[in-house]
DNA sequence: GTTCCGCATGAATCGATAG
DNA sequence: ACTATCGATTCATGCGGAA
C-alpha cells in the first residue's frame, strides 16, 4: 500500500496564511526572507528600520506552528548601505529571544562563488548566516545523516595504528585521546563544523533560486526524518519544498507572488513524472489567499 | 641613514594605559579581547551579562587615539553555553555603534582546525567574527596589498586538491583566504572576499597564541602602511606586535599579565637580531604600570 | 637530507556530580 | 534551585625524533 506525500503550496501573505496552520504540526522551518533573497519589493517594501517589526508578527505564529522539538533555520544577511553594515539582524535575533526563542547556534554558509564586484572600502561578501532557533533546550538533531569523509591526514597516519596502541589506555596527559584510539580505527567519515562550502547555483535553470538545493537539503537531513513536516514561509522559487520532496519529507510552502506559486506547481508535477513513482502516490495543493 | 621603528609594550590594564596615548595617533588597532569567561586564569574573567559595560570605556579610549583614517578590528566570538548562544557580542556591536564607531564590516575567520568534541545538539564551533569599525566612511584601505597572486604555489595547489578534499570541502584554496581556486587560472591576482581560511596554531610552541600570525598579517597589509602605526591593547603574547614588527610598523602593545610582558620583550629582542638589520635600528621600551 | 610517525594541544561544550 | 568543578568526547595540525 502506498503511503501520500503531501506537497502543499499555499498562495497569500506569510503574515495571515500562517494562521491557518495548527499548533506544534511542523519539524522544520527553513526560510529565506525578504532582505536575503532581494525580494523586499514583493513585500511592500519594509525598510531597515521597520524589519524587526515587521518580522515579529511572522515569527510569532512560527513558534505556535512549530514542534517542540523541531528547529527554525533562518537565512539571512544584512546588507551594506552607505558604507556600514545594517544591524536589523542583530536586533532581529534579540527581539526573537525575547518572543521566546532560543538562539541555538549561528552557521556560516561560504558561498564560494559569490556575488563580483569591486569597492572602494570593502571586498565582495562571501557568507551568509544561516540562524538556528529552536522551542526547547531538546529537538531532533540526527547528526549522522550530515557526517563527511575524513580529512587526508587521517589516510597515513590512523591505519598505521600499531595493536598496542589500540590496547593503551594512558589518560595521563588529561586529553583522554588515547584511551580512545580503538575507535578511530576504520573511522572514514566525520562530523562537520558550522560552517558550510557551498557554492551558489550558477546553472542554467531559468530562475535563479535564493540558495542552492545542498543547503536546505543539509538542513533537512540534519533535523528532520522521512515524513516529517518541513514549512517555508517565503517559498519563492521552491528550493526549499523540491528538497523536501526529493527527500521524501511533507512539505508546506507559502508565496506571496503568482508567477512563482505557478512555477513551484508546475515544476513539482514534472519531477513527480520521473521520481519516487515506484515509491509513493502526492498530492499537491493549492489553498486560494483567505482574503 | 636609519630610521627607528618603535614597538613598545606597555604592562598594565588597558583601562588606564590607554590614556596615555595622543588622540589621532593611531592607524589600526587590531586586538583579540579576553573572551567573556575565556583565559579565566591568565586573566580576570569577566561574566557575559557584564561585558559590554566591561568593554565600553575601553572602546571609548579606542576611538580618541584612533586616526580619522584608521581601523579597528575586534576579532571576538561568543560562547555556547547551556544550548545557547550568547549574545553579548551583538549586544557590544549596537552599543559600539551608540558609542560613535561605524559597523564597517564582518569578516568571518573560518578556523579549519577547531576544538574538537561532539554534543548531541550541536557540532563543532570552526569560526570567530572579525568586526571591524571605523570612525569615518573615508579610511585607508590598501586593497592591492592582500591581493592572492597566482603562480607556481597556486598552480601546485590547484593540482594537490585531492579527491576526499574537494567532496568534503570544495572551498579548499592555498593561502586561505577565501579565493575560488577555479577564478585563478589565467589571472594575475584576484581580490579575496571577506571570509578568510585559517588554521589556528596549535602544537608544540613554547607559546601559544590565540590567533595565527597570518591574521593580524592580512589586516595589518590591508589597512595600514609601512610606518603606520599599530595598536593591541591585549597584546597577549605579542603575535600582533611581531608581525607589525616584521612588516615595518611602529606598534604599542598593552599586556595585564607579567609574564607575557617579558616573554614579548624577549621574543621581540631575539627576532631583531636576525631581522631587519640592514634596514632599521629598532627601540624596544617599556613602560611602567602608571599606578 | 627526506619522509614517516608519535604526540601534545587547542578562545569547546555538555552532563553529571558536588557544595 | 543555582553555581563551581570535572570527566568525556573529538579532529586537525605542527613539532621533533626516528627510520
Amino acid at each position: 500500500m502506498n503511503e501520500t506525500l503531501r506537497i502543499q503550496i499555499i498562495y497569500g501573505d506569510s503574515r495571515e496564511e500562517l494562521k491557518q496552520l495548527a499548533d506544534n504540526s511542523i519539524d522544520l522551518i527553513f526560510t529565506s526572507p525578504p532582505y536575503a533573497d532581494r525580494r523586499v519589493h514583493t513585500y511592500g517594501g519594509v525598510k531597515p528600520e521597520d524589519y524587526v517589526a515587521w518580522f515579529l508578527p511572522i515569527s510569532e505564529q512560527l513558534l505556535r506552528v512549530l514542534k517542540p522539538t523541531g528547529t527554525f533555520v533562518l537565512n539571512i544577511k544584512e546588507k551594506a548601505e552607505n558604507g556600514e553594515r545594517s544591524t536589523y539582524v542583530l536586533e532581529l535575533i534579540l527581539a526573537l529571544r525575547k518572543q521566546g526563542w532560543l538562539w541555538t547556534e549561528e552557521f556560516v554558509w561560504h558561498k564560494k562563488n559569490c556575488y563580483p564586484g569591486k569597492w572602494p572600502n570593502r571586498f565582495r561578501d562571501a557568507w551568509e548566516r544561516l540562524l538556528q532557533f529552536n522551542k526547547a533546550k531538546k529537538f531532533n538533531m540526527y547528526q549522522d545523516a550530515v557526517k563527511v569523509p575524513i580529512g587526508d591526514w587521517a589516510k597515513d597516519r590512523l591505519k598505521k595504528l600499531s595493536e598496542t596502541d589500540q590496547i593503551r589506555d594512558n589518560a595521563r596527559n588529561g586529553s583522554g585521546f588515547g584511551k580512545n584510539v580503538s575507535n578511530w580505527v576504520d573511522r572514514d567519515s566525520v562530523y562537520p563544523t558550522n560552517v558550510l562550502h557551498l557554492a551558489t547555483e550558477c546553472g542554467n535553470k531559468n530562475h535563479s533560486a535564493a540558495f542552492p538545493e545542498a543547503l536546505p537539503e543539509w538542513f533537512i537531513k540534519l533535523f528532520t526524518q522521512e515524513k516529517d513536516v518541513v514549512l517555508d514561509p517565503f517559498a519563492g522559487s521552491g528550493t526549499t519544498l523540491q528538497v523536501a520532496k526529493r527527500l521524501y519529507r511533507h512539505a508546506i510552502g507559502i508565496e506571496i507572488v503568482p508567477e512563482y506559486v505557478e512555477m513551484i506547481k508546475a515544476e513539482l508535477e514534472t519531477k513527480e513524472l520521473q521520481l519516487f513513482e515506484s515509491r509513493a502516490n502526492y498530492e499537491i495543493t493549492q489553498s486560494q489567499r483567505s482574503d
